[in-house]
DNA sequence: CATGAATGAGAATTCATTCAT
DNA sequence: GATGAATGAATTCTCATTCAT
C-alpha cells in the first residue's frame, strides 16, 4: 500500500476540497455556497474542483459518506478498546455529542437536501437507521418485556430526544446548562433500560 | 370592520400567493422554487407577485408568521373553549401532530433557512420558545421538586422527543405504528409529570 | 387574426433573434457563435434569448424550419401564379440558386450538425427528400421509359449536380462564369428529360 | 534512410494520434471531440498529444494533409501500374467511392471548418482543385469542341454529381441501389466525354 | 521524455427583479 | 392596478493548454 508522491498530492487536494465543502456548506448552507468559493477556500482552481467532483451535489454526497464513515467508526473503535460488546447508553449519548461537535451544521443541510434529493435521502436514512439500530440493540438486551413495536417506538423517542436536545444546545443555544441536559438524557435512557415490574 | 369588494379581492390574491408559496416551498424547497412558479400556481402574474411581496424571502417570512399564528391559536382556542387553564399533555402531543399535518415540509425548510438568515432564525426561535414554554408551564405545575434548569432540560427533551418522533413517522416513514408511538410519547410525558418520591 | 401591440413586439423580437442567428451561424459557424453574440446582434439581452429559445440548438432548429418553409413556398407560389402544375426544370434550377442566395452558409452548417444530431438530421433529410421528390416528379412526367430505380438514381445525380455546382460558385468561388454553369445545368436536366429513342 | 528504434516509436505514436483524431472527428465532429479523448484513444497522455501537435487544429490539418496524400496517390499508383496516362472516368468514379470509404465523415467536418478557417479552406480547396483538374483533363482530351469555360462548368457539374451522389448513398442512405447509381454516373461521364456532332 | 494534475478563460444557462404598456 | 417581456448579474461547468514532477 505505498503511494507515489503524486497520489498523495491528489488525495491531499481531494481532502482540501472536502474540507472546504463541509466548512462552507455548514456555515452558509448548500445553496448559498458556490463552487468557486469552495475551490478558493481549498486553494485550488475551479477546474480542479470539477476534475475531482462532477458537480456540487456529488461533493456533498462524498462529504456525507466521508463523515458518516468517520462518525460510525466512533463506536467500533470504542468497542475494540474497551472490549465491551454491550453498548452503553452513557457512551451513546456522549458519542452523539461528539458527532455534532465535528459535523457542525452540515447534517442539518443534509436533512434539508434529503427532502428534495432521493440519493441523499437514501444515504442519510441509512445513517439514521444505523444509529436507531444501536438503540434498538441496547433496548432488546435490557427489556425482554417489550414487544417489537414498543421497542421501535421507544428507540425513535430516545433517538429524537438525544438528537434534538443536542441540536438545541449546539445550534439554537437554548438557555440550558449542557451538563444538566446530558444528565437528563442519560436519566431518560436509564428509565427505559430498566424493566418495569 | 367592513371591507370593500376590492379589499376583499386583494386579500384573496394575497392568500392565493401564500398558499402557492407554502405548497411549493414544502414540496420542492425554498431554493428550488422560483417566483414565476409561485405566481403561476397562484394564478396571478409575476408582476402582481412583486406588488404583494417585496421579494421571495419576504413571502417566506409572511408565510411563516401566518402559519405560526394559525398553529398557536390551536392551544388558545382549546383553552378558551374548555376553560381549562392547565395544559394537558395528551392534547399537546396531539396538537403537535396536527401542526405537522398542515405544515408538511415547510418548517423543515424554515429550519434550514434559519441557519443563514437572522430574521427567519428570530421568528422561528420565538416559535420554538413558545412551544417550549408550554411544556415548561405544564412541568412547573406538576413538579415543584425540580430546579429551574432541570425543568428546562426536561422541556427540551420532551419537545425534541415529540417533534422528532412525529417527524419520523410523517417524513422518514420509519417502520413503526403511529398509535404505539403516540402512546409511548404520552407515557413519556406522564413519566415526567409525576413527582418521583 | 388581430394582434395586440405586445404580440407584435414579441414576434419582432423573435424575428430579430432568428435573423441574428442565421447571420452569425452562416458567417462564423454554429460552434463559433455564442448566445451572447446572437443576443447582442439582435439587440436584446441574453435573458431574452433564453426566454425565446430554450437553447442554441433549438434556435438553430427553428431557423432551419423557418427557412425551409420560406424556401419551399417558392415553388408553391410559383405554381399558384402561373397555374402550371408541371414543374419546369429551368425554374427548378433558378429556384435552387435563390434558395442559396438567402440561406448563405447556413445550410452547410446544418449539413454538418446533421451528422451528430438526429433531430437536425431528420429535419434536413425531410427537406432534401422534398426537393428530390420534385425532380422525381419531373422525371416521371417525361420518362416513362425508365425504371423506378433509374429515376431515383438520376434524381440524385441531378440534385447533387445542381446543389454542388451552386455551392461551388457561391462559396468556393470556383473560377467559372455563373451563367455558363447555369446553362450547363439546364442542359443537363434537358438531357435527362428527353426520352432516348 | 535508416531509423533508430526511438524514431520509429515516435512515428508510431504520431500515427496513433492521427488515427485517433480521424476516428473521433469523423464520428463526433471536430467541436465535439476533445483533446483528452483523442489522447486516450491513441493510448498516450495528454502531455504527449501536445508535444506531437501544437494544438487541436494543427492535428486536424495534419490529418487532412495525410489523407489527401493517401487519397491522391490512388490515381498516381493506378497510373504507374497500368501505364495509362489517360484517366479513365470509370476509374475516376470508383476511386471517388474508395476515397469516401476510408475518409468517412471526416471531409464533411473539413468542409465545415473550411468556412471559418482560412488555412483549412486553402488545403481543402487545393484538394478539390486537383480532383476537378482530373476531370478537366479528361474532358479536354475528348472534347476539343468546348470552350474553356464550358469545360470548367461541366467539370464542376460532374464533380458535384459524383461527390453528392456518393455522399447520398454513403451517409444519407437514400433509398437507391448503389450499382444503378454508379452505372448512371458512368453514363453521365460518358455523355459528356462524347463529342456532340 | 512522458505524464496527468492544475489552470482559468469563456460558454451556457438561470432567475430575481424591474418597468413600459 | 395588473401584466409579462426584458434585463443582466451570478452561477455552473467545459476544455484547450501548461508545466512541475
Amino acid at each position: 500500500m505505498s503511494h507515489t508522491p503524486q497520489e498523495i498530492r491528489k488525495m491531499e487536494t481531494r481532502k482540501k476540497l472536502l474540507d472546504a465543502g463541509i466548512t462552507l456548506f455548514s456555515a452558509n448552507g448548500y445553496y448559498k455556497t458556490n463552487s468557486k468559493e469552495i475551490a478558493k477556500l481549498a486553494g485550488v482552481s475551479i477546474g480542479s474542483f470539477y476534475s475531482y467532483f462532477e458537480d456540487k451535489k456529488i461533493l456533498l454526497k462524498e462529504i456525507l459518506n466521508y463523515y458518516i464513515d468517520q462518525t460510525m467508526s466512533l463506536e467500533e473503535n470504542q468497542d475494540e478498546k474497551s472490549q465491551i460488546k454491550e453498548m452503553d447508553y452513557d457512551l451513546f449519548v456522549r458519542n452523539m455529542i461528539l458527532r455534532h461537535e465535528f459535523s457542525e451544521g452540515f447534517f442539518q443541510q443534509v436533512t434539508l437536501l434529503a427532502n428534495t434529493d432521493e440519493e441523499i435521502e437514501k444515504i442519510y436514512s441509512d445513517y439514521r437507521s444505523r444509529l436507531l439500530k444501536q438503540i434498538d440493540t441496547m433496548l432488546i438486551q435490557h427489556r425482554d418485556d417489550l414487544s417489537e413495536s414498543e421497542i421501535s417506538a421507544i428507540s425513535i423517542i430516545l433517538y429524537s430526544a438525544t438528537e434534538g436536545a443536542i441540536h438545541k444546545i449546539k445550534f439554537h443555544r437554548e438557555n440550558v446548562e449542557e451538563e444538566i441536559l446530558i444528565q437528563q438524557l442519560i436519566h431518560l435512557f436509564k428509565h427505559y433500560m430498566i424493566k418495569t415490574t
